[in-house]
DNA sequence: CCCTGATTCGC
DNA sequence: GCGAATCAGG
């Protein structure tokens, strides 16, 4: 074989330059990469002189831009994206249950619109309920905090996995 | 507890 | 040169 990407070819260097400069945490840079860890970006990073970056105040959790300084014209494009061992690809609407699209209106109301992350910003911990259009630069993850096991957060996994049978048009009521 | 980068040190 | 383990911190 040739070298199966575990290497530091120029390429790669160059992309992590990118990234780096771009202002993507090593965890990040590491994931969009692949085959790495945070430690061999970081290693590397040092070993090429570019740490630091734009470090004024403090470094860390401060130096980690929430929302990213992309240029307007980098749509960045959607892409299926591999995170460590998760596979995530675009998803046409909904991910489970076709019948629940009514449950499904009332439940992306129901969504705090506060917490919904990009592909970049979400993590293992973070619910990957799909939200908008895969294929526009506004599609976004939920992100709220996923039940440990659960892709899903609390409320979307009641709803992926609630049999539609289950749903009921009576209303419950929700009293103890 | 989640995360961040920095450094060390065996390979 | 490389990166896991560790350190130091927010």
């Amino acid at each position: 074989m040739v070298d199966a990407g575990v290497t530091w070819t120029d390429e790669r260097v160059e992309l992590l330059k990118k990234l780096w400069s771009d202002g993507l945490s090593a965890s990040q840079i590491a994931s969009e990469l692949g085959n790495v860890t945070r430690n061999a970006v970081i290693g590397k990073v040092h070993r090429l002189g570019l740490s630091g970056r734009a470090k004024d105040k403090t470094d860390a959790t401060a130096a980690r831009p929430r929302k990213a300084p992309r240029a307007p014209s980098a749509p960045a494009p959607i892409a299926p994206a591999v995170r460590n061992n998760v596979v995530i690809a675009p998803i046409p609407r909904t991910p489970v249950v076709e019948e629940a699209s009514e449950v499904l209106a009332d439940v992306d109301m129901a969504i705090p619109m506060s917490e919904r992350v990009t592909i970049m910003d979400l993590r293992e911990s973070m619910c990957r309920w799909p939200m908008g259009d895969p294929t526009k630069p506004e599609f976004r993850f939920c992100g709220a905090r996923s039940i440990t096991g659960l892709p899903y957060c609390n409320h979307h996994a009641s709803v992926a996995y609630q049999p539609v049978a289950d749903r009921r048009r009576e209303r419950k009521v929700v009293r103890a």
